[in-house]
DNA sequence: GCCGTTTTCGGCCCGACTGTTTTCAGTCG
């Protein structure tokens, strides 16, 4: 899609702009443009065609100017008269930990320096500490940020930052001064990646604020300390699987609200909120909500929203999309929460690729008070996953009718994830279809085909009746494999005449549908379905990531199929087949 | 560069920590 290539470039406007030391506010508008752009659920070209761009906040005519100048002829006049001003490999060194925008210009004008390596190496010959703003202990720093950046994976998943949080709070939470203790930050928000983790601890002791973050930076799991004050504490910490760094910070107990408020974000979410404070004679920090030097809110989350004339807006919405006009004009959804889920339509066991055997996963299923599951194996042609043959379905359907019928308070569908051919064809025919309860059709293979194709196969696979849903519909892998480059308007469309339900994968990996896909989904109508695509008994445990990215798409229960009762499916999984 | 139930001009969010400094700039979130 271009609008990631198209917000990039905004963004190194801004950048190139920022070390040149332009204007900040000007800067600031050109990255509001990028993430506008870069959040847009749709491709900018069509919205420009349709005239609905310049309506977006923040883009205003100038912006709107190179936006259709980017989209007509690849290239932005102004931006490459900014790449002529400095060399782009500076554009590097801001990526550094401890490397600003100021610390750039010095580098470059006071030694010339115009890449990574060039600054390694005017650090290693002591001329960066010779520097006017600069020292020993700056250019120490730079080297530990230059390795940082090199074995940095950049964003991590969110059950890593989960895992990571959890590390930390249960180191803590002994201690008879701490109050309370939560994860904010993005984690709060179950953002889709996590850059680094924030936890929030109260108290109400006198004096115990830095022995606090001390007995978090002396913790024996903690890598390396990279500040360490009074109230707060950053360090990177070493978990399972990657290094995550963690900031810890100390607040009192009466003023926790506004701290957690303000420590989940988003950076914008919080922006929208200060200006209604500044609009209302009223200042807004972590500590709480003033008028003049009186504090009218900061114990309660809660109370802050109220003050400033807002419902309370849920953690996972506080994105900048739309949400503070519809708490402030009573408009906002109630969420999906991990309790309105009924049944996990998704997953796999021993009859391809899963680890467990029906029974397993029917248990694990009931134990977490579902009403029902369905099994969904791979197909034929999912070779390395194991997948079953027609036979070898036939077998597993009539296996589970046996199985489901000998089980009490939990029932088991028969199903299969089928994969969508190269032609937009199905691994299996209509006959053998026609014997499950559901079927998720997945594209599996040809990921990275042109836009038409992948639409094309994912299009074609709805048309067939016995499709009930389609799988992780853009077969990205955070981290690894990008998403196909579907045209998701068209895929909701067709969402919506064919009556097929579109999945939010819950595993982290996936998360697909993401937030803003879900989104726009869910505002055309679409019903989505929650699924783990669990390979044992312990994958069904992810259904709260797809809770929670369904969530950040708005959704109530009422979009969700796994959130109605068994009569209830049924009834929407037959609606497309031939009567 | 954007924007307007106080404005088409004059604003545009807030504080902690660090290191280099004698009062603060840069970076980060």
């Amino acid at each position: 899609m271009r609008n990631a290539l198209l917000s990039a470039v905004f963004d190194q406007m801004a950048d190139i702009m920022e070390i040149l030391g332009k204007d900040r506010f000007r800067i600031n508008s050109y990255r509001k443009v990028a993430r506008t752009i870069g959040e847009l659920p749709v491709d900018a070209g069509l919205l420009l065609e349709e005239g609905k761009l310049a309506e977006l906040p923040g883009i205003g005519k100038s912006s709107l100017a190179k936006i259709r100048e980017f989209l007509e002829g690849g290239r932005i006049g102004a931006h490459e008269a900014l790449l002529e001003q400095i060399p782009t490999s500076l554009l590097e060194l801001l990526q550094i930990p401890g490397m600003g925008p100021k610390g750039v210009k010095a580098v470059y004008e006071g030694l010339q320096v115009t890449s990574v390596a060039d600054l390694q190496e005017a650090v290693s010959d002591g001329s960066v500490a010779g520097l006017p703003g600069f020292g020993q202990k700056k250019a120490a720093a730079l080297l530990k940020g230059i390795e940082f950046l090199q074995a940095s994976t950049g964003r991590i998943r969110l059950d890593q930052a989960l895992e990571a949080a959890e590390m930390v709070i249960a180191h803590l939470r002994d201690r008879p001064d701490i109050d309370r203790i939560e994860p904010a930050g993005s984690l709060r928000r179950r953002a889709e990646t996590i850059g680094d983790v924030d936890i929030l601890v109260a108290t109400r002791t006198e004096g115990s604020q830095g022995s606090i973050v001390e007995s978090f930076t002396s913790a024996p799991f903690i890598e390396r300390v990279l500040a360490a004050g009074e109230t707060k504490g950053s360090a990177i910490i070493q978990t399972e699987t990657t290094p995550v760094q963690v900031d810890v910070r100390v607040v009192e107990t009466d003023s926790f609200g506004a701290a957690l408020q303000y420590f989940t974000g988003s950076k914008q979410h919080n922006v929208r909120l200060r200006e209604i404070a500044v609009k209302g004679k009223f200042k807004l920090n972590e500590y709480g909500l003033f008028r003049g030097d009186e504090r009218i809110a900061g114990e309660a989350e809660e109370e802050i929203y109220e003050k400033l004339g807002l419902d309370f807006v849920a953690p996972p919405l506080r994105e900048d999309r739309g949400e503070v006009e519809a708490a402030r004009d009573h408009q906002l959804p109630a969420l999906v929460q991990i309790d309105d889920i009924k049944g996990d339509l998704h997953m796999h066991t021993f009859g391809s690729d899963g680890r467990c055997d029906i029974e397993e996963m029917a248990k694990a299923a009931r134990a977490l008070g579902y009403e029902y599951i369905c099994i969904t194996d791979h197909s034929e042609s999912s070779i390395v996953a194991n997948g079953q043959t027609p036979k070898r379905l036939a077998k597993q359907i009539k296996l589970i009718r046996r199985i489901n019928a000998k089980l009490e308070d939990i029932t088991v569908l028969a199903g299969a994830e089928v994969d969508i051919l190269a032609d937009g064809s199905l691994d299996f025919d209509d006959e053998l279809l026609a014997d499950l309860d559901h079927v998720v059709a997945s594209v599996h293979s040809g990921l990275t085909s042109p836009r038409e194709k992948v639409t094309m196969r994912t299009l074609k696979a709805m048309d067939n009746p016995y499709v009930t849903c389609i799988g992780h519909p853009t077969g990205r892998l955070l981290g690894q494999r990008e998403a196909m480059d579907l045209d998701m308007e068209t895929v909701i469309e067709q969402a919506i005449q064919t009556q097929t339900a579109l999945e939010v994968n819950a595993n982290p990996y996936r998360l697909d549908l993401k937030d803003t896909h879900s989104k726009m989904a869910i505002e055309r109508g679409v019903t989505l379905a929650i699924g783990t695509d669990a390979h044992s008994a312990a994958g069904l445990n992810l259904m709260p990531f797809g809770v929670a990215t369904a969530a950040r798409g708005w959704a109530t229960a009422a979009n969700i199929l796994n959130a109605r009762p068994l009569a209830t499916v049924e009834t929407f999984l037959k609606a497309k087949r031939p009567r």
